[in-house]
DNA sequence: TTGTAGGCGTTATCAT
DNA sequence: ATGATAACGCCTACAA
């Protein structure tokens, strides 16, 4: 019998937090039915529900994710991985995701890596210790350890912004080669020939790396060099106007300035202006993102745009389907490629007096 | 005996993660062991801690945050709330937050609320739901509900981008008012008279109104109407060259515009050049926040400078100290109200041939 | 429809 | 220093 004496409870109850058992007695029922009640209030009898409704805001109850995920053994939190928070597209992206996942009670866990590739191995650890519903980071480029990460978890997880090969799971985005490519292409129909690509912070921002890359590419396969500009900061508008100066330096007869985003086009426009350089007369200049003050700059601004809410839309979309199909039959839960395309935008800032196809 | 019978072990082990049982296991320790090592890796003899430690890069050990939230019963979660992930001033904050909090293991779970009350106390619930360490939310007005969700937790709650009378726990933030009154004061000091203030969405956007509020009663003060354009969509760079047409059409004299943010500054800077109007000679503009672009576009802005990223460090900074301060001894456990103050930047925007005080 | 009890993967307490 | 074992608060299969 002594083994059986109950060793004097060691209580650690220091939480008065109002718990399910709470409620329940308060309502003088057990408190599967409040757990019940709260999953589907129908599925109680009439009775019963208005009391535990009563009971729940009388005495302020807000349910215990932790416990309740613990017990589940499945999350509403999805974790997100993006280069910088202050980046417009990716914020045009995350909020369409969360919009979209917020209608079906997901939480998004939010981290920037500052494009840091061991931050993003961080990040991704310590998503995946909340034991998230899905995953989704920026990219198809990631270091030995977060790939190791990635593959190895259960958890669905999708790549955004770029395809490539061999996909986990999920990857929504379009072509950056394609994207730099139509930059070029579009500024070689005008007939410009001396050409500058300008950007900052190339080596850790892969997917501008990917456009430039293209970029220049393109025309030297037409025999044509273009000069290229890298600085060290990050890809802001006064780096477009740093930028331009470099280029002007380096190549004084310069007709055209392709930018890593608007954000830079528009430096680069405004140190134009500063030195009494025309656009597009003196100067054609090309962004990328059609951030929204590209459509009411002066000139407007010819970018592209890689339509950034669809991305977070379709990548909420995709994922949804895939959670809600665990839950039933399973689906197809093959790799899935979705290649949201993106769109050259021509604006003024690429217009000639002989130019009548654009726009 | 037959009372004894382990009823057929309801087992609902789908779960197949990787656990630190397992891990106990292959390094032939206990798990309060390894618990132990993953706390303080110094507190094991130094025999069993290389064993463990193998045996957790050998089976990908990720530690389950949830089940060790619920047993701690605490969480390193940050519940975050913004209005808008786009607008750039809260993404700087949020940026610095993460840093800041990052550095101590902290996770941030982010929420916008598009400006919609009700979305907020959503957010607020399902925060709270997660029981994380702090609360962070923008603004001191809130409704009904969010108020008593706030009010009622017992975990810190910081308020920021605004004072206001009863804070929580903490509030870091400047005084909208006083910013309205400052560029007000600007504008009068360089003897323009014929004023408008232009805003979207400043029904919903309360610091935006105060700023307004403080700006035109300033003016009446000194006997002089400002007229106010309200604009239904979302203060961007379009809706503030929209907002000129309007302006000019109600007031062919006007001298000076006050924009809500720096992105309607922009606009109407980038309308009035389309119009001929040179700035500052025909036409005077200011902004808020001082983003980017407002120190290099042509002519640079005028703006306040809100220090976006101090008061998310400080944010940061007090609420660490006081979940530091609750394991040890308590500290200082009243409201505490933190003024980080704001800058009028005076720029070419609002220069006049006869000032030569700004700047 | 409602209640019972075992388990989710940790942390923390206590005993060794 | 290490190992059992009881919470943590909820979910869920199963019994009533």
């Amino acid at each position: 019998m002594s083994q059986n004496i109950k060793t004097a409870t060691r209580s650690r109850r220091g939480t008065n937090r109002v718990t399910m058992e709470d409620v329940a007695a308060h309502a003088r029922v057990s408190a599967s039915s409040v757990s019940l009640f709260l999953r589907n209030p129908t599925a109680v009898s009439p009775r019963i529900a208005p009391r535990i409704k009563r009971a729940i805001d009388a005495l302020g109850y807000v349910p215990n994710k932790l416990a309740g995920s613990l017990a589940a053994a499945r999350t509403r939190a999805i974790g997100v991985v993006i280069p910088r928070l202050g980046r417009a597209f990716f914020a045009e992206t995350v909020s369409a995701m969360q919009t979209e996942f917020d209608r079906c009670g997901y939480q998004l866990l939010l981290g920037a890596t500052e494009y840091d590739p061991a931050r993003e191995a961080d990040l991704v650890k310590t998503f995946l210790s909340w034991s998230p519903a899905a995953l989704v980071v920026t990219g198809c480029h990631h270091d030995e350890a977060t790939h190791t990460l990635l593959r190895r978890t259960n958890v669905p997880v999708a790549e955004m912004w770029e395809l490539g090969d061999e996909p986990f799971d999920l990857q929504v985005g379009f072509s950056h080669h394609a994207a730099g490519e139509a930059i070029a292409s579009h500024l070689h129909s005008l007939g410009l020939t001396r050409i500058a690509f300008v950007g900052a912070n190339m080596t850790r921002d892969l997917r501008a790396a990917q456009r430039r890359d293209s970029f220049c590419s393109w025309f030297s396969q037409r025999s044509i060099d273009v000069f290229v500009v890298d600085l060290p900061s990050s890809a802001s508008h006064a780096a477009g106007g740093h930028a331009l100066t470099i280029a002007l330096d380096a190549m004084p007869d310069i007709e055209a300035i392709a930018c890593l985003n608007d954000a830079m086009a528009l430096g680069v426009m405004f140190e134009a202006q500063r030195r009494g350089l025309r656009i597009p007369d003196d100067l054609a200049v090309a962004g990328f993102g059609d951030l929204p003050f590209s459509q009411v700059c002066v000139p407007p601004l010819t970018t592209i745009q890689p339509h950034a809410s669809t991305i977070g839309l379709r990548v909420a979309r995709e994922l949804l389907r895939r959670l809600d199909a665990e839950n039933g039959e399973s689906a197809s839960n093959a790799p899935k490629v979705v290649d949201v395309g993106f769109e050259l935008i021509a604006r003024e800032s690429t217009r000639r007096f002989r130019d009548c196809s654009s726009q």
